[in-house]
DNA sequence: GTTATATCTGAGCATATACTCATATAATAG
DNA sequence: CTATTATATGAGTATATGCTCAGATATAAC
Protein backbone atom coordinates (compact mmCIF):
# COMPACT_ATOMS: atom_id res chain seq x y z
CA UNK A 1 0.00 0.00 0.00
CA UNK A 2 1.46 3.43 -0.69
CA UNK A 3 0.16 6.62 -1.08
CA UNK A 4 -0.52 8.55 -4.43
CA UNK A 5 -0.86 12.04 -5.87
CA UNK A 6 -3.53 12.23 -8.45
CA UNK A 7 -3.34 14.84 -11.10
CA UNK A 8 -6.81 16.44 -11.36
CA UNK A 9 -8.54 17.23 -15.02
CA UNK A 10 -7.33 20.46 -16.76
CA UNK A 11 -9.87 22.73 -14.13
CA UNK A 12 -8.49 21.37 -11.06
CA UNK A 13 -4.44 20.87 -11.66
CA UNK A 14 -4.01 22.90 -8.21
CA UNK A 15 -5.95 20.83 -5.70
CA UNK A 16 -5.21 17.07 -6.45
CA UNK A 17 -6.23 14.86 -4.15
CA UNK A 18 -4.53 12.19 -2.27
CA UNK A 19 -5.85 8.50 -2.02
CA UNK A 20 -5.10 5.14 -0.94
CA UNK A 21 -4.27 2.85 -3.72
CA UNK A 22 -3.57 -0.89 -3.56
CA UNK A 23 -2.51 -1.94 -6.79
CA UNK A 24 -0.43 0.78 -8.00
CA UNK A 25 0.26 -0.96 -11.69
CA UNK A 26 -3.46 -1.65 -12.35
CA UNK A 27 -3.83 2.33 -11.38
CA UNK A 28 -1.46 3.40 -13.74
CA UNK A 29 -2.69 0.96 -16.79
CA UNK A 30 -6.12 2.00 -16.25
CA UNK A 31 -4.53 5.58 -16.32
CA UNK A 32 -2.59 5.09 -19.94
CA UNK A 33 -5.95 3.09 -21.48
CA UNK A 34 -8.33 5.48 -20.51
CA UNK A 35 -10.23 7.66 -22.90
CA UNK A 36 -9.56 11.22 -23.65
CA UNK A 37 -12.33 13.49 -21.64
CA UNK A 38 -13.76 14.77 -24.70
CA UNK A 39 -15.00 11.52 -25.92
CA UNK A 40 -15.79 10.09 -22.34
CA UNK A 41 -18.34 13.59 -21.82
CA UNK A 42 -19.79 12.51 -25.03
CA UNK A 43 -20.48 9.05 -24.65
CA UNK A 44 -21.92 10.14 -21.21
CA UNK A 45 -24.51 12.46 -23.14
CA UNK A 46 -25.49 9.73 -25.54
CA UNK A 47 -26.19 7.49 -23.04
CA UNK A 48 -28.00 9.90 -20.77
CA UNK A 49 -29.86 10.18 -23.78
CA UNK A 50 -30.98 7.12 -24.22
CA UNK A 51 -31.58 6.84 -20.22
CA UNK A 52 -34.91 8.45 -20.23
CA UNK A 53 -38.68 6.62 -20.57
CA UNK A 54 -39.88 9.23 -23.00
CA UNK A 55 -36.83 9.65 -24.91
CA UNK A 56 -36.22 5.82 -25.43
CA UNK A 57 -40.26 5.36 -26.49
CA UNK A 58 -40.05 8.10 -28.58
CA UNK A 59 -36.66 6.33 -30.36
CA UNK A 60 -38.14 2.89 -30.22
CA UNK A 61 -41.22 4.46 -32.24
CA UNK A 62 -39.12 5.80 -34.60
CA UNK A 63 -37.25 3.07 -34.97
CA UNK A 64 -40.21 1.64 -37.02
CA UNK A 65 -41.63 4.61 -38.84
CA UNK A 66 -40.71 8.25 -39.36
CA UNK A 67 -43.06 10.32 -37.38
CA UNK A 68 -43.92 14.55 -36.47
CA UNK A 69 -44.08 15.76 -32.85
CA UNK A 70 -47.85 15.80 -32.27
CA UNK A 71 -48.14 12.17 -32.83
CA UNK A 72 -45.28 11.65 -30.65
CA UNK A 73 -46.88 13.78 -28.03
CA UNK A 74 -50.02 11.77 -28.16
CA UNK A 75 -48.47 8.14 -28.19
CA UNK A 76 -46.30 9.36 -25.11
CA UNK A 77 -49.54 11.05 -23.78
CA UNK A 78 -46.65 14.34 -23.01
CA UNK A 79 -47.14 17.68 -24.19
CA UNK A 80 -45.79 18.55 -27.65
CA UNK A 81 -43.95 21.15 -25.86
CA UNK A 82 -41.86 18.36 -24.26
CA UNK A 83 -41.56 15.71 -27.52
CA UNK A 84 -39.95 19.40 -28.83
CA UNK A 85 -37.79 19.78 -26.22
CA UNK A 86 -36.67 15.90 -26.31
CA UNK A 87 -36.25 15.81 -30.20
CA UNK A 88 -34.04 19.18 -29.63
CA UNK A 89 -31.68 16.91 -27.61
CA UNK A 90 -31.79 14.19 -29.74
CA UNK A 91 -31.07 16.31 -32.87
CA UNK A 92 -28.25 17.98 -30.60
CA UNK A 93 -26.66 14.23 -30.28
CA UNK A 94 -27.49 13.02 -33.70
CA UNK A 95 -29.70 10.09 -32.93
CA UNK A 96 -32.58 12.02 -34.91
CA UNK A 97 -33.20 13.65 -37.92
CA UNK A 98 -35.84 15.23 -39.56
CA UNK A 99 -37.66 16.20 -43.09
CA UNK A 100 -39.98 19.24 -43.44
CA UNK A 101 -42.94 18.29 -45.16
CA UNK A 102 -45.08 22.19 -44.97
CA UNK A 103 -45.37 22.60 -41.45
CA UNK A 104 -45.26 19.11 -40.42
CA UNK A 105 -41.35 17.59 -39.17
CA UNK A 106 -40.96 13.94 -39.63
CA UNK A 107 -38.53 12.64 -37.09
CA UNK A 108 -36.45 9.77 -38.10
CA UNK A 109 -33.19 7.98 -36.73
CA UNK A 110 -30.04 9.02 -37.77
CA UNK A 111 -28.53 5.92 -37.91
CA UNK A 112 -28.56 2.64 -37.14
CA UNK A 113 -25.99 2.99 -33.55
CA UNK A 114 -29.48 3.65 -31.98
CA UNK A 115 -31.38 0.75 -33.54
CA UNK A 116 -28.02 -1.29 -32.44
CA UNK A 117 -27.84 0.11 -28.14
CA UNK A 118 -31.35 -0.92 -27.77
CA UNK A 119 -30.84 -4.21 -29.27
CA UNK A 120 -27.62 -4.92 -27.31
CA UNK A 121 -29.60 -3.18 -23.79
CA UNK A 122 -32.70 -5.36 -24.75
CA UNK A 123 -30.39 -8.23 -24.58
CA UNK A 124 -28.51 -7.66 -21.36
CA UNK A 125 -32.24 -6.93 -19.70
CA UNK A 126 -33.77 -10.29 -20.65
CA UNK A 127 -30.80 -12.09 -19.57
CA UNK A 128 -31.67 -14.71 -17.09
CA UNK A 129 -30.61 -14.05 -13.74
CA UNK A 130 -27.55 -16.09 -12.64
CA UNK A 131 -27.68 -17.93 -9.02
CA UNK A 132 -24.97 -17.37 -6.58
CA UNK A 133 -23.85 -13.98 -7.96
CA UNK B 1 -56.78 15.72 -38.12
CA UNK B 2 -59.17 14.12 -35.00
CA UNK B 3 -58.92 14.04 -31.07
CA UNK B 4 -58.13 11.25 -29.42
CA UNK B 5 -58.22 9.98 -26.40
CA UNK B 6 -54.79 8.23 -24.85
CA UNK B 7 -54.83 5.68 -22.43
CA UNK B 8 -52.75 6.17 -19.83
CA UNK B 9 -50.66 3.92 -17.69
CA UNK B 10 -51.87 1.81 -14.78
CA UNK B 11 -51.52 4.78 -12.16
CA UNK B 12 -52.91 6.72 -14.52
CA UNK B 13 -56.12 5.38 -16.01
CA UNK B 14 -58.32 7.83 -14.46
CA UNK B 15 -57.33 10.94 -15.86
CA UNK B 16 -56.57 10.10 -19.77
CA UNK B 17 -55.24 13.02 -21.56
CA UNK B 18 -56.49 14.25 -25.11
CA UNK B 19 -54.40 15.53 -27.42
CA UNK B 20 -54.06 16.14 -31.28
CA UNK B 21 -53.10 13.05 -33.82
CA UNK B 22 -52.37 14.36 -36.93
CA UNK B 23 -51.44 10.43 -38.63
CA UNK B 24 -54.02 8.06 -36.88
CA UNK B 25 -52.65 5.21 -38.09
CA UNK B 26 -49.06 5.70 -37.39
CA UNK B 27 -50.15 6.20 -33.65
CA UNK B 28 -52.09 2.87 -33.57
CA UNK B 29 -49.00 1.34 -34.82
CA UNK B 30 -46.37 2.26 -32.96
CA UNK B 31 -49.07 1.52 -30.10
CA UNK B 32 -48.84 -2.31 -31.23
CA UNK B 33 -45.26 -2.07 -31.58
CA UNK B 34 -43.78 -0.13 -28.28
CA UNK B 35 -42.31 -2.56 -25.55
CA UNK B 36 -44.20 -3.11 -22.55
CA UNK B 37 -43.27 -0.82 -19.43
CA UNK B 38 -40.89 -2.57 -17.63
CA UNK B 39 -39.01 -3.31 -20.78
CA UNK B 40 -38.50 0.49 -21.24
CA UNK B 41 -38.16 1.15 -17.24
CA UNK B 42 -35.29 -1.42 -17.67
CA UNK B 43 -33.56 -0.46 -20.75
CA UNK B 44 -34.11 3.55 -19.27
CA UNK B 45 -32.40 2.33 -16.12
CA UNK B 46 -29.77 0.38 -17.98
CA UNK B 47 -28.91 3.42 -20.21
CA UNK B 48 -29.04 5.74 -17.86
CA UNK B 49 -26.31 3.48 -15.46
CA UNK B 50 -24.41 4.61 -18.53
CA UNK B 51 -24.72 8.12 -18.67
CA UNK B 52 -22.30 9.04 -15.86
CA UNK B 53 -19.11 9.89 -16.26
CA UNK B 54 -17.99 8.49 -13.13
CA UNK B 55 -19.43 4.98 -13.84
CA UNK B 56 -18.54 5.33 -17.84
CA UNK B 57 -15.28 5.50 -16.34
CA UNK B 58 -15.18 2.52 -14.20
CA UNK B 59 -16.94 0.25 -16.45
CA UNK B 60 -14.20 1.13 -19.42
CA UNK B 61 -11.22 0.44 -16.85
CA UNK B 62 -12.88 -2.67 -15.70
CA UNK B 63 -12.97 -3.55 -19.40
CA UNK B 64 -9.42 -4.18 -19.18
CA UNK B 65 -8.78 -5.53 -16.57
CA UNK B 66 -10.62 -6.13 -12.73
CA UNK B 67 -9.88 -3.50 -9.90
CA UNK B 68 -10.79 -2.99 -6.22
CA UNK B 69 -12.98 -0.22 -4.78
CA UNK B 70 -9.67 2.26 -3.49
CA UNK B 71 -8.03 1.50 -6.63
CA UNK B 72 -11.40 3.10 -8.59
CA UNK B 73 -11.73 5.78 -6.71
CA UNK B 74 -7.70 6.52 -6.97
CA UNK B 75 -8.07 6.24 -10.78
CA UNK B 76 -11.17 8.28 -10.96
CA UNK B 77 -10.06 10.72 -7.92
CA UNK B 78 -13.09 10.44 -5.87
CA UNK B 79 -14.02 8.91 -2.44
CA UNK B 80 -14.07 5.30 -2.05
CA UNK B 81 -17.88 5.75 -0.58
CA UNK B 82 -18.60 7.39 -4.02
CA UNK B 83 -17.28 4.28 -6.01
CA UNK B 84 -18.66 2.11 -3.41
CA UNK B 85 -22.36 3.84 -4.07
CA UNK B 86 -22.12 3.67 -8.20
CA UNK B 87 -20.78 -0.12 -7.89
CA UNK B 88 -23.64 -1.19 -6.20
CA UNK B 89 -26.16 0.57 -8.56
CA UNK B 90 -23.89 -1.47 -11.36
CA UNK B 91 -24.25 -4.64 -9.65
CA UNK B 92 -28.07 -4.46 -8.50
CA UNK B 93 -28.12 -4.12 -12.81
CA UNK B 94 -26.26 -6.69 -13.65
CA UNK B 95 -23.63 -4.53 -14.77
CA UNK B 96 -20.53 -5.46 -12.87
CA UNK B 97 -19.59 -8.48 -10.49
CA UNK B 98 -17.27 -9.15 -7.84
CA UNK B 99 -14.86 -11.58 -6.26
CA UNK B 100 -13.67 -11.42 -2.87
CA UNK B 101 -10.45 -11.76 -1.84
CA UNK B 102 -9.74 -11.11 1.75
CA UNK B 103 -11.28 -7.75 2.50
CA UNK B 104 -10.65 -6.92 -1.13
CA UNK B 105 -13.40 -7.03 -3.29
CA UNK B 106 -12.63 -6.99 -7.01
CA UNK B 107 -14.83 -6.03 -9.60
CA UNK B 108 -15.43 -7.02 -13.08
CA UNK B 109 -17.97 -6.65 -15.85
CA UNK B 110 -20.49 -8.87 -15.39
CA UNK B 111 -20.67 -9.84 -19.18
CA UNK B 112 -19.69 -8.57 -23.05
CA UNK B 113 -22.88 -6.05 -22.91
CA UNK B 114 -21.49 -3.24 -21.48
CA UNK B 115 -17.67 -3.66 -23.76
CA UNK B 116 -21.03 -3.78 -27.03
CA UNK B 117 -22.45 -0.80 -26.12
CA UNK B 118 -19.91 1.67 -25.33
CA UNK B 119 -17.83 0.25 -28.67
CA UNK B 120 -21.11 0.92 -30.68
CA UNK B 121 -21.82 4.54 -28.46
CA UNK B 122 -18.08 5.53 -28.96
CA UNK B 123 -18.45 4.66 -33.13
CA UNK B 124 -21.40 7.00 -33.08
CA UNK B 125 -19.65 9.90 -31.17
CA UNK B 126 -16.50 9.69 -33.89
CA UNK B 127 -18.92 9.20 -36.76
CA UNK B 128 -17.89 12.61 -39.12
CA UNK B 129 -20.86 15.68 -38.69
CA UNK B 130 -22.80 15.19 -42.36
CA UNK B 131 -23.09 18.97 -43.83
CA UNK B 132 -26.71 20.33 -44.09
CA UNK B 133 -28.31 18.68 -41.65
C1' DG C 1 -11.98 -11.25 22.48
C1' DT C 2 -9.42 -6.40 20.05
C1' DT C 3 -7.51 -3.99 16.16
C1' DA C 4 -6.87 -2.86 11.35
C1' DT C 5 -8.26 -2.83 6.66
C1' DA C 6 -11.62 -2.67 2.88
C1' DT C 7 -16.04 -1.93 1.72
C1' DC C 8 -20.87 -0.76 2.39
C1' DT C 9 -24.81 2.10 3.59
C1' DG C 10 -28.20 5.91 5.07
C1' DA C 11 -28.86 10.77 5.42
C1' DG C 12 -28.26 15.27 3.82
C1' DC C 13 -27.31 18.58 0.26
C1' DA C 14 -26.23 20.84 -4.07
C1' DT C 15 -26.80 20.34 -8.82
C1' DA C 16 -29.10 18.44 -12.96
C1' DT C 17 -33.13 17.65 -15.50
C1' DA C 18 -37.87 16.75 -17.42
C1' DC C 19 -41.85 18.81 -17.44
C1' DT C 20 -45.48 22.89 -17.90
C1' DC C 21 -46.62 27.35 -19.34
C1' DA C 22 -46.30 31.34 -22.16
C1' DT C 23 -44.51 33.02 -26.08
C1' DA C 24 -41.95 33.00 -30.54
C1' DT C 25 -41.03 31.22 -35.10
C1' DA C 26 -41.98 28.90 -39.71
C1' DA C 27 -44.89 27.51 -43.39
C1' DT C 28 -49.44 27.57 -45.57
C1' DA C 29 -54.02 29.41 -46.84
C1' DG C 30 -56.86 33.07 -47.67
C1' DC D 1 -51.15 41.56 -45.37
C1' DT D 2 -53.84 38.32 -41.50
C1' DA D 3 -55.16 33.82 -39.64
C1' DT D 4 -54.12 29.10 -38.83
C1' DT D 5 -51.31 25.18 -37.98
C1' DA D 6 -47.13 22.85 -36.41
C1' DT D 7 -43.19 23.30 -34.05
C1' DA D 8 -39.56 25.60 -31.28
C1' DT D 9 -37.85 28.01 -27.31
C1' DG D 10 -36.98 30.40 -22.61
C1' DA D 11 -38.20 30.59 -17.88
C1' DG D 12 -39.75 28.54 -13.84
C1' DT D 13 -40.40 24.50 -10.86
C1' DA D 14 -40.60 19.98 -8.80
C1' DT D 15 -38.18 15.84 -8.81
C1' DA D 16 -34.00 12.99 -9.48
C1' DT D 17 -29.33 12.13 -8.61
C1' DG D 18 -24.25 12.11 -7.44
C1' DC D 19 -21.45 13.39 -4.02
C1' DT D 20 -19.73 13.86 1.04
C1' DC D 21 -19.95 12.60 5.71
C1' DA D 22 -20.63 9.61 9.56
C1' DG D 23 -21.21 5.32 10.92
C1' DA D 24 -21.94 0.15 10.08
C1' DT D 25 -20.35 -4.27 8.32
C1' DA D 26 -17.03 -8.01 6.85
C1' DT D 27 -12.69 -10.29 6.81
C1' DA D 28 -8.11 -11.11 8.62
C1' DA D 29 -4.41 -10.84 12.07
C1' DC D 30 -3.32 -10.80 16.71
Amino acid sequence: MLRYNHEGSVKQTKDKCECRVIHDEKVNEARQKSLEDWAIEDLCQTFKALGDVSRLKILWALEHQEMCVCDLAALLCISESAVSHQLRLLRTLRLVRNRRAGTILYYRLADNHVSELISIALEHIQEPRIEGQ
